[in-house]
DNA sequence: TCGTTGAGTCAACGCCTGTTGAGCGAATGG
DNA sequence: CCATTCGCTCAACAGGCGTTGACTCAACGA
């Protein structure tokens, strides 16, 4: 049954597992509580070896976190608004592990709060590019921050109510208001 | 010049200077960060003192979040958008202290995370009852979680675009997003 | 085949945490 | 004035944490 694996594969797996217990537990109870000890212990391997494959928790966290950048589309005028709806989590049960995990720890530890500016700030950037008018940067940044909102209450709080509602009926309500944000540059 | 106190009003200060100092902590780095050791010295005390007044870290937290429910008011039509605006931290470099202290740790401490589900959950139920609509309180949960959003921005995450923008501006820029939420009904 | 590599474990370290109990000394009240 | 209360400190405990070094043993390469 269990077959057996060459030397490299294995490291691999064994790598991924850690990984993927990581980004979990990170995402579940934030940085300070998910401890090494239990992140081996979701992967089925002893604390040690987690040092050693990745040098230190601090580490570990930012392989758990590093996000692939994705993205780059050049959105026009106004499809920001549905760019925006789509990026920040009223796909709503899609965010990855790794996002929540750098969410869930954005307010308490320093590394995942620099991790949220980055990722915001670049954000803000791709959105206020394709706004007008002197204070676009501001309006991208609120766009971006009501999404950051409602992912934090839907996601991460998980209020009662936003639970089960579709993902197009949140993004129907919001949309008008994000439109207004975007700005009067589409007739 | 150090004036005699007479014993009660001695605890009174002493208290009182323990629950300023966790407030800020707790505000600053949140619950796990915030070690009692460090807030009995910024307070100027010994550690055990803490314990011997408040009981626990746990108990010391929860009085220190602990907030008076205040408001009250029961506004009309659509006035709930200023209200919306007025409550959650727009009036932005003016939210307490303690508030502060809970929304930190939300994501990341249990009982901030159920103390900011109900305060959120007041919120809603008060703005609800000022919309009409099945969907009523689906929307006033979306006007609270964009303040929420900009609220973390700003105060928790301290964006550099928000830093320094007029709470008028913002709330100018909030208001036909919030008012699209709140509904049809003022002509 | 045999020495070497490297995946993985074990036991321990030092540190910091929340928490406790004994004690000191000044304000209190009869 | 004396016994008592009580604000406050000191020193220590137990437990959990990140981290380390020595070790085991199966896969590897020549």
């Amino acid at each position: 049954m269990g077959e057996v694996l060459p030397r490299a594969e294995r490291r691999r797996r064994t790598e991924g597992r850690i990984l993927d217990a990581a980004r979990s537990l990170f995402a579940e109870v934030g940085y300070e509580r998910a401890t090494i000890r239990a992140v081996a212990g979701a992967a089925g391997v002893d604390p040690a070896l987690v040092m050693q494959y990745f040098g230190s928790k601090q580490k570990l966290f930012q392989q758990a976190v590093r996000v692939t950048p994705a993205d780059g589309g050049e959105p026009g005028a106004d499809e920001v608004v549905e760019h925006v709806l789509g990026t920040l989590g009223v796909k709503m049960g899609e965010l990855p592990q790794s996002s929540l995990a750098m969410l869930r720890s954005m307010l308490t530890h320093p590394e995942a709060a620099a991790s949220a500016r980055r990722l915001l700030g670049e954000q803000i950037d791709r959105v206020a590019g394709s706004l007008s008018g002197d204070d676009a940067r501001l309006r991208a940044s609120l766009m971006t921050l009501v999404m950051l909102g409602v992912t934090v209450g839907h996601q991460l709080l998980e209020l009662e109510e936003l639970r089960g509602v579709p993902p197009e009926e949140v993004a129907r309500l919001l949309r008008p208001g994000l439109r207004a944000l975007a700005g009067p540059e589409a007739p």
